[in-house]
Formats: C-alpha cells, structure tokens, sequence
DNA sequence: ACCTGAACACCGTTCAAGT
DNA sequence: ACCTGAACACCGTTCAAGT
C-alpha cells in the first residue's frame, strides 16, 4: 500500500501539505508521533519523499510549532492596562502549548522559539512592558522570565500523569489556576521591580 | 569486543554500575547519549543485559537524575531568612541542572520528579515558605511555581544555541543573572500574597 | 539470577537512480 | 524538481535459551 507510484511520478506534495499532516499527526498522537516515517506512511509516500519539502525533522518541528504560536491571540496594546494584557497574552500562550498534547512545551523549552510568530509575540510583549515602564534591559529580561515560567508551566501541566508514587495529582483545572497565580505573583514582582 | 563472554557468565553488573555508566555517559554526551543499547556498548555487555537492573530507559533516567538532585545544597532552615533561603535552593537547583548537559532541565519539566530527593527537597522549600507566611494550599502553589520557574529557566539556559535566525545569543552568565532576577521578582510578588 | 543470541518493529538520513 | 529503492547506522524491548 505504501508504493503504487513509480520513481518518477510525483505525489503533489507540498511543504503546506507536509506541515497539515505533520499537524494532523501532532493532534493525534502528540509530537512524539510526528516521525519523519510516520509522516511519509500518514501520507502515502516514501520516507525520504518528505526531505524534498523539510531539511530534516528539527526544521519540520520548528516551523510547525511557529504555526500553533500564530494561534495565541494578542490583545490590543491600545485597549488594555499592561498588567492585563500580560495575563492575556500569557494565558493565551499557556492554552494554546497545553491543548496540542504532551512534550509540546518541553520541547519548546528546550529549542526555543525564533519563528516569525514568536517574534510578533515578543514585540507585544515588549510594548506591554513598555506601558508597565520597562525598557531596555529591564524589559528584556522580564519577556524573558515570562516565556520561561510560562512555558515551563505548560510543560508541567502536560506532564504524564506518573504512576510512580503517592502524590494527589493534580488536576488541569488546579494547574492552570496554579499557573495564572503564579504569573500575577511575577507581575507584582516585575512592577514592583524591586532591584 | 562485544562478546567475550558465553551465554552463562556474569559479567559483575549492579543497578550501581548500571547507574555509573549512564552517569558518565550524561556527562560526556548530555542525556540524549544515554540509550539502553550505548549503555550496554559502554559497559561491555550485551543490549539487553540492561534489563535485568533496571526496568525501563525511563526507570533509569528518573533514578539517575534523582541522584543528581542529590547534589543540591540545602540551607539550614533554623539560620536564615526565608527569601535568602529559597534564592539558595532554587539556584543550587539551577546551577545543578545547568552543569549537567542539555535537554536534562526539559525532561525533568516534562516528566516531573518524585523521587527520594525531590521529596527532600520538596520539604526544605515548604520550611522555608512556612518562615514567610505560607502554608496549605498557598505554599503548595507558591512551591510549584518556584519549581516550573527554576527548572523552565535551566531549560531554556541548556537550549542549543540556535544558529537560526539573528538574535543576539545570550551568554551562559546572562542567563544565570537573568534568572536569579526572576527568581527576586516572584518571590517578592509570593511574599506580597497578592491573590 | 544474570547474561547472551536472535529477533521484532521501529528510527533519521543519504545516495543513486528514474521521469 | 520530485519521488522511489535500497541501504546505513542506529533505536527500545522481548523471548528463548544457557550456566
């Protein structure tokens, strides 16, 4: 079933097309799923088809996880008390990394974000902080400090739920009331901004 | 090289030499580099020979890195002020998951910890928020949160130096400075127990 | 109980084709 | 330019032995 095509016959495959059904495999099976076989199997090609649309699995993950960055919605810098916003714009971040399944975040965590949609984001988050009256260094290592614990957040709230020990686990509900706690006790710290 | 022994020999394996071997194998080539079968390969038995100390890979890194937060320093929680006391913890713990190799902060924050000495340390850290005020459910949280910060943050400092895009990279001390201010800011907003 | 041999079902990636 | 075939060098894990 894998191979009704001959060697020079093409497949209509596209980097868009490659991206959705590595997204489709994110969704069902979560980013651990996304193989670069996997996805070749998931779309009737061969496994190194996928090479002629991604440079490898690193740049297929990155770019896709820029996409689900596009889904965090901004709010109006114009409309909203800094403080707020932060929240907003955090929270957002926070939805959108734990909804699309396990290891999303850690892997963020762990790679980073220099797509074009982070960027946007940062920049938001820098008027933000602007408006709270950081600038400069100041305002850099707060967007920093956000992403980390915000991310770091979504990472743990996704965890898998460890069999290991006692321990109450904690529920979705609890850890996302955990996190927007969390994230105003640093805002109150950040403002303050005590040295 | 692999197989100099028959079938029936022992080859004087221990869960402790099992726990050596992959340590040594985190320090030379970061915790990717720890598979069961290069594991094996280090030791000089066969792949599987693994399995008869430890019951899975991932067994064996929640043990190994347990016995890394072993080497967290704790204060003693009868000399010191409280604020003072979780700067310590907290960037004891940084300092620890920074020193040993890539990608160990991201799978602690995507797997969590419930080990012997995450247990201790889970105490210390509730001592110390007791001293300032918190306790039940608010020193659950406030104890949470100090953890998602430090160990997000020990992420994204191991994180590999992207040669994506521009970005002026950060510096591994900037980093550490970055973090330690973060680390001010929520424990100010904690103490300041505003909703 | 501890270990090996052999196997199963996977990976990411590359290289040489074919149209 | 886009795709396949085949290969390389890996994975984690299991099952049936052997002492």
């Amino acid at each position: 079933m894998t191979s009704r095509r001959q060697p020079g016959q093409r497949a209509g495959l596209t980097r868009q097309v490659v991206l959705v059904g590595a997204h489709e495999l994110l969704v069902s099976g979560g980013l651990d799923a996304i193989t670069v076989r996997g996805l070749a199997r998931h779309l009737g090609v061969a496994p190194n088809a996928i090479y002629s649309h991604v440079a490898d699995r690193g740049a297929l993950l990155d770019d896709l996880l820029d996409d689900l960055l596009g889904e965090i919605t901004e709010p109006d810098p114009d409309e909203v008390e800094p403080d707020a916003g932060l929240i907003t714009i955090m929270d957002s971040t926070y939805r959108v990394l734990t909804a699309h399944a396990t290891s999303v975040p850690a892997y963020l965590a762990q790679q980073g974000a220099r797509g074009d949609n982070a960027m946007r984001l940062g920049k938001s988050m820098e008027g933000l902080l602007a408006m709270a009256g950081l600038t400069g260094a100041d305002a850099r290592e707060a967007r920093r400090v956000l992403i980390i614990y915000t991310i770091g957040a979504a990472a743990f709230a996704t965890a898998e739920p460890v069999t290991q020990r006692d321990g109450p686990r904690i529920s979705r509900d609890e850890a996302h009331r955990n996190f927007v706690r969390g994230l105003k006790w640093l805002i109150t710290g950040i403002v303050a901004n005590n040295v």
